[in-house]
RNA sequence: GCGCCUGUAGCUCAGGGGAUAGAGCAUCGGACUUCUAAUCCGAGUGCCGCAGGUUCGAUUCCUGCCAGGCGCGCCA
């Protein structure tokens, strides 16, 4: 139920009705009557709606938006909600309702509590959202930090407006970089007795192997008895097992939890990447050339021709890749979305193209470029080497700032934009990070529920109270606020940006800091302070819920 | 060279075909005997990168240019 959309729903009905009258009397004559726009105005004195409807027909009406607007608001009839209509700037026409609808809407909160601003927009049509899927070969960093909060928020939208979601983490261990790592963990194991052991030149240098390989040589002392082929085997399996334990426990750290994660090796065990490339063959989208077999991607829109199969005969990665997508597919997942980093841009196109050529269209996969985090200490830009193992880590930042800071620092910036993260200041200024600000409203609520409940005042519900005395300023605007959350939660899932919803966050609570500090609850006016109990009750349920979306704890004390 | 992202207040960033372009931080000045001052109230700040175009109206859309970031492998 949305009841902001009602409204809208209802005012246009009048517009409409008074277009089609001043058609009549022919005081108008539009060739048709166009969609009736109608908004919030952000400024109150432009009314609780507005429409720019005289602005848009001026043109067509052969008159001034002015007139057009006169026109229309002439032959408006008159409607009880309506308290005035008002003709203002170039021809907007501003509508002053009665509060009755923003009431509604605390009777609504109140009934579906945590569900408010939910719908079923999506149909439960199937979602696949992968994401992070950082290769098992190190802990994960500050930008996999920002695609985990990115792609998790994402998914709780995406639940919220009815879509059935499935979160998956795709664990590369088949590739190249598991080797090296396989390598490299065998190279520490070998040091641990013999200290002039060869490491690998292009191995992982991080101490964590090292701590790695002292574990492994502990659970497994005999394991030099094993050929060298078997060796390298048996290290990329248990090491990348274990890289994979240590990513799912920092996420878990991070309240982001997979519903599968997803190994390469597995598609490698089943056969999947054969039977693919058998797919491909089938419809002639193959060809060799310098011994390798390449698949014909340009057919489909792709810049370069791409290698399935190099001359020593080993697989590329986007030929896992496709496979991997291709049993997504199957599955019944009719949407792929992907969270990428800027520098797999280039990759889109091929993944397409594979999709593609595989029967399904183009735009069953949707790929989302997030953008880079530059981490800033003493103002200059810090150098992050993975070769050099040099590198703050995901757990290093939520350790300095908490994992509700973290997210919401990477939930406020738009997923386009290039993020700065100042570590200096997220360490220094950690108590007046925006998310304490939104968190101490929920506490605060909480805190007045529990003193009225102490002084035996029960929390009344809506029917109860006379919602009229709610008529201040910040009551109202609270009101207001709390209508627009099912189209907030609707365009942020729709446009993928889930830094709408921590905005809106930053707004809800700063106008219930605004009324905490006008109005008092306890200690009011009987019929007052239980009209205010509803209203903070519902407020307390929206950031509940908004901030159940970013993934945020709601204190009740701070 | 080609492709993608970005360019808005001192800083970090929202916004977006329409009404005086917004927030936080920083700066300055006020507000706690009363539900948590991690709060509130007030004050100043803008060639919305530049130049054209579309439009009744552009900071927003289109084109070109400039600047910064990132890609363009038989790496993953």
């Amino acid at each position: 139920m949305n009841v902001a959309l009602q409204q809208k729903e209802k005012l246009q009905g009048v517009i409409r009705e008074a277009l089609l009258r001043a058609q009549s009397r022919g005081e108008l004559s539009l060739p048709e009557i166009p969609e009736i726009g109608l908004e919030i105005p952000r400024d109150t004195s432009h009314g609780d709606f507005a429409s720019n409807i005289a602005l848009v027909t001026a043109k067509k009406a052969k008159k001034s938006p002015r007139d057009v607007a006169a026109i229309i608001v002439g032959n408006m009839e008159a409607e009880g909600f309506i308290e005035d209509v008002q003709i203002a700037g170039p021809g907007f026409i501003n509508f002053f309702l009665s509060n009755e609808w923003l009431y509604e809407i605390l009777k609504v909160i109140e009934a579906q509590g945590l569900a408010y601003g939910n719908c079923s927009h999506g149909q439960g049509e199937k979602i696949l959202l992968e994401f992070v899927s950082a290769n098992p070969v190190g802990p994960l960093n500050v930008v996999n930090a920002r695609a985990a909060a990115v792609g998790d928020t994402l998914a709780r939208l995406f639940r919220a407006v009815g879509y059935t979601v499935g979160t998956e983490f795709y664990v590369n261990d088949a590739g190249n970089q598991a080797d090296i790592f396989a390598r490299s963990l065998e190279a520490r194991y070998q040091q641990i007795d013999n200290p002039n052991y060869p490491f690998p030149t292009e191995g992982y240098p991080g101490d964590y192997v090292k701590t790695l390989a002292l574990r492994l040589k502990e659970e497994h002392p005999n394991l030099l008895e094993l050929e060298w082929d078997e060796r390298i085997a048996f290290c990329k399996k248990w090491g990348t097992d274990q890289m994979v334990e240590w990513q799912k426990a920092d996420l878990a750290n991070y309240d982001v939890h997979f519903d599968l994660w997803f190994r390469e090796r597995e598609l490698h065990a089943a056969g999947a990447l054969e039977e693919v490339i058998a797919e491909f063959d089938k419809k002639g989208y193959l060809y060799t050339n310098e011994d390798a077999l390449w698949f014909r991607s340009t057919d489909f829109g792709d810049d370069k021709d791409r290698v399935i199969i190099k001359s020593d005969k080993t697989y590329t990665y986007v030929t896992a890749d496709i496979a991997y997508h291709y049993d997504k597919l199957k599955r019944g997942y009719t949407k792929l979305i992907n969270i990428w980093g800027p520098d797999h841009h280039g990759y889109i196109g091929r993944m397409k193209a594979a999709i593609q050529a595989l029967g399904y269209p183009a735009d069953s996969l949707e790929v989302l470029i997030l953008q880079y985090v530059a981490l800033l200490r003493d103002g200059q830009q810090v150098k992050m080497s993975k070769r050099a193992g040099e590198f703050i880590t995901m757990q290093d930042l939520v350790d300095e700032v908490g994992k509700d800071a973290a997210r919401f620092f990477f939930l406020i910036r738009s997923p386009e934009s290039h993020l700065d993260f100042d570590l200096d200041l997220a360490v220094e200024q950690s108590n007046e990070n925006p998310v304490f600000y939104v968190q101490y409203a929920h506490a605060r609520i909480s805190s007045i529920m529990r003193q009225a409940e102490e002084a035996g005042v029960t929390i009344p519900t809506a029917a109860d109270v006379s919602l009229e005395c709610l008529k201040e300023e910040s009551e109202i605007a609270l009101m207001k606020k709390m209508a627009e959350l099912p189209e907030e939660i609707l365009i942020a899932a729709v446009q993928r940006e889930p830094h709408r919803i921590a905005r809106y966050a930053l707004d809800l609570a700063s106008l219930f800091h605004s009324f905490y500090t006008h109005c008092h609850v306890l200690g009011e006016q009987e019929d007052v302070r239980d009209a205010r109990l509803v209203l903070a009750k519902c407020v307390q349920i929206v950031l509940k819920k908004i901030l159940h979306v970013l993934g945020i704890d709601a204190p009740d004390q701070m």
